[in-house]
RNA sequence: CGGGGUGUGGCGCAGCUUGGUAGCGCGUCCGCUUUGGGAGCGGAAGGCCGUGGGUUCAAAUCCCGCCACCCCGACCA
């Protein structure tokens, strides 16, 4: 079908919503794509839909491809599975959850992983049935605390979730490994720029895992990105490199007067030295019991990472109480020399290396406390922020941090879910084996707004031919004689199956249809105007803006070519 | 959940300080003119001013409560 905008349900708007914050947000508020329902609930709109079931249909080819078999589960799910595994309580309040008149308990599904392995269990009894590859695309609701940037992140969104079921660590691998290459398909034709990032596994659960991820200034996700290599990954997840300790001979330690330097800033001011040359030492209580983190005096500690690695105790910082009855803790002036509490350290803080540090008492520094000589260390763990510069693990280069889209993540999940069902099927030997899982997500409507933002220029969106709502936008700029030709144009290439939108509106200048063209970001924009008449029209594209004057069969000879 | 902000026709905003007829731009509808980069003139429609209460002769405006929405953070396949 032709769609033509003197009869679309299409309004493009001046001037962005107050409340649109991101570019992505904005534009396809402005160009009619979509509409705020409510908080984080969208509509889409018959360009969005298009633009929406673009990606889906890439999606389901290349899911397709590699086997997968496409079936389709109710959003509206009983509580009770998710009980099972725990995840109820996991997810908390980030769960839709509503009772049926009964009291019956229902949550709205936020992923499906429980109701696929339940599936499985009653379809698949043999080994013979396995490896089988199931997914779907499907509105998930989460109601998150925050929901933002228009689809970016919506309460209520489109994804298509995968689950791969095995018999063995080999299968899953096999299918993990089918499900990244098409992933690396489905991102490509996209038209994404994206980086793959091992990351970690969270509420999730399983080994295994790594983030697709679109490098876009609206990113929520924070990655640092090797400008020489390929390396990439998600902040969290990035190893120090450190460099090789010159064995020098370090002087003895020698305790400084360093009055009024609690801070580390304070402290490197007063000696005037670097604050790379001191070292920091982090209180924090782990479990209740006091402990330090050691750290150079110019790097901050990521607390998330910290907890990450010491979970499942408990980390909080230490506050004024913690320090009274302990005398030994004078506070801007500890160090890890005769210490009374477990000393925990970056990978930085080697054996070999010497630093300026708290003396343990007050006023007083000391200098040449050499790592391994004179203090030591009882587990090394990565838990800086990591900086731009830092050097890439992979070749030595200094990294950038970027922001990202998370557009897609895949799971090595393994059994835990299989075995919260116990879902076996029966071997070889004729014994019942526990069935192993993987799990990936494209976040299809989040898709869209990534792809958005990637793309767009100050002129409005501009989408990559395989997602974009048509294929040329027919612009009649003129009176009868073009909107005639514009229409007989857009008959005919829809004839010969290429994908038009058509603006056939009457009394619009040619001013308005320009822009709202541009707004609207279809690849080709094709003018039938001023030379409609003598059969000449314009074809301009729209990435590069580049335009060109053409007889009507040129112009259909490449379009349709 | 912590911090900040905003609610006035479809969109963008003014009015609130100092209470008294709800206003502007864009958009929409009708008519005439106009048609290559957001046209002109004339007419018109459309708003329980987020919501509940209070103060007052009188509340968009002052006071209290609630709700919704947005931003930053925490959190988040």
């Amino acid at each position: 079908m032709v769609m033509r905008m003197s009869r679309m349900l299409l309004k493009t708007l001046r001037d962005a919503p107050a409340d649109a914050e991101t570019a992505s947000h904005k534009l396809l508020v402005r160009a009619g794509y979509v509409r705020r329902t409510s908080a984080g609930v969208w509509t889409w709109l018959p360009l969005g839909k298009r633009v929406l079931d673009n990606v889906s249909r890439v999606v389901r080819e290349e899911m397709d491809a590699i086997g997968g078999q496409e079936v389709l589960l109710p959003a509206l799910l009983p509580r009770e599975p998710y009980e099972t595994t725990g995840r109820a309580d996991e997810y908390g309040d980030l769960l839709f959850q509503l009772k049926d008149r009964k009291g019956a308990e229902y949550v709205l599904g936020p992923t499906h992983e429980e109701i696929f392995t339940q599936v499985v269990k009653d379809q698949a009894t043999s080994y013979k049935d396995l490896p089988v590859i199931l997914y779907q695309i499907q509105t998930k609701y989460r109601d998150e605390a925050r929901p933002r940037s228009g689809v970016l992140r919506g309460r209520e969104f489109q994804m298509k979730d995968a689950y791969s079921f095995d018999t063995d660590d080999e299968g899953l691998a096999e299918s993990y490994r089918l499900h990244r290459e098409a992933y690396i398909r489905i991102f490509e034709r996209l038209g994404f720029d994206y980086r793959i990032v091992s990351a970690v596994s969270g509420a999730m659960g399983g080994s295994a895992s790594e983030e697709f991820l679109a490098p876009a200034v609206a990113g929520e996700d924070t990655f640092v990105d090797c400008p020489k290599c390929d390396y990439a990954a998600n902040t969290e997840a990035v190893t120090a490199v450190v460099p090789p300790v010159a064995a020098v001979e370090h002087p003895p330690v020698e305790e400084l007067d360093t009055p009024d330097t609690p801070t580390i800033e304070t402290l490197a001011a007063h000696l005037g030295v670097p604050a790379s040359a001191t070292l920091k030492n982090l209180l924090v209580k782990v479990d209740g019991e006091i402990t330090a983190i050691g750290v150079p005096g110019d790097r901050e500690v990521d607390l998330g990472k910290l907890a990450e690695h010491l979970a499942p105790a408990a980390v909080e910082l230490v506050t004024a109480e913690d320090f009274e009855g302990r005398p030994e803790l004078v506070r801007g002036y500890i160090g890890p020399q005769d210490r009374t509490f477990p000393y925990l350290a970056d990978p930085r803080v080697a054996p070999g290396t010497a630093w300026i540090t708290g003396a343990n008492k007050p006023g007083r520094h000391a200098r040449n406390v050499v790592c391994g000589r004179d203090f030591q260390v009882d587990r090394y763990l990565d838990v800086v922020v990591v900086e731009p510069g830092d050097p890439c693990p992979k070749c030595g280069t200094g990294l950038e941090i970027g922001r990202a889209i998370e557009i897609g993540h895949i799971f090595q999940l393994g059994r835990k879910y299989t075995d919260a069902f116990t879902l076996d099927v029966l071997g070889k030997e004729g014994k019942p084996v526990r069935v192993t899982m993987g799990s990936y997500g494209i976040g299809v409507s989040r898709a869209v707004a990534a792809l958005a933002e990637q793309t767009a220029d100050e002129q409005g969106l501009c989408w990559p031919r395989e997602v974009a709502p048509a294929d040329v936008h027919i612009v009649a700029a003129g009176k009868t004689t073009q909107t005639e030709l514009a229409l007989e144009l857009a008959d005919r290439l829809h004839a010969a199956g290429v994908r038009v939108l058509v603006d056939d509106r009457a009394g619009v200048s040619p001013g308005v249809k320009f822009t709202d063209a541009e707004l609207i970001g279809v690849p080709t924009i094709l003018v039938a105007g001023r030379r409609a008449a003598e059969g000449v029209v314009e074809l301009k594209d729209r990435r590069t803006g580049e335009r060109e004057e053409v007889s009507v069969d040129e112009a259909l000879a490449r379009l349709t070519g």
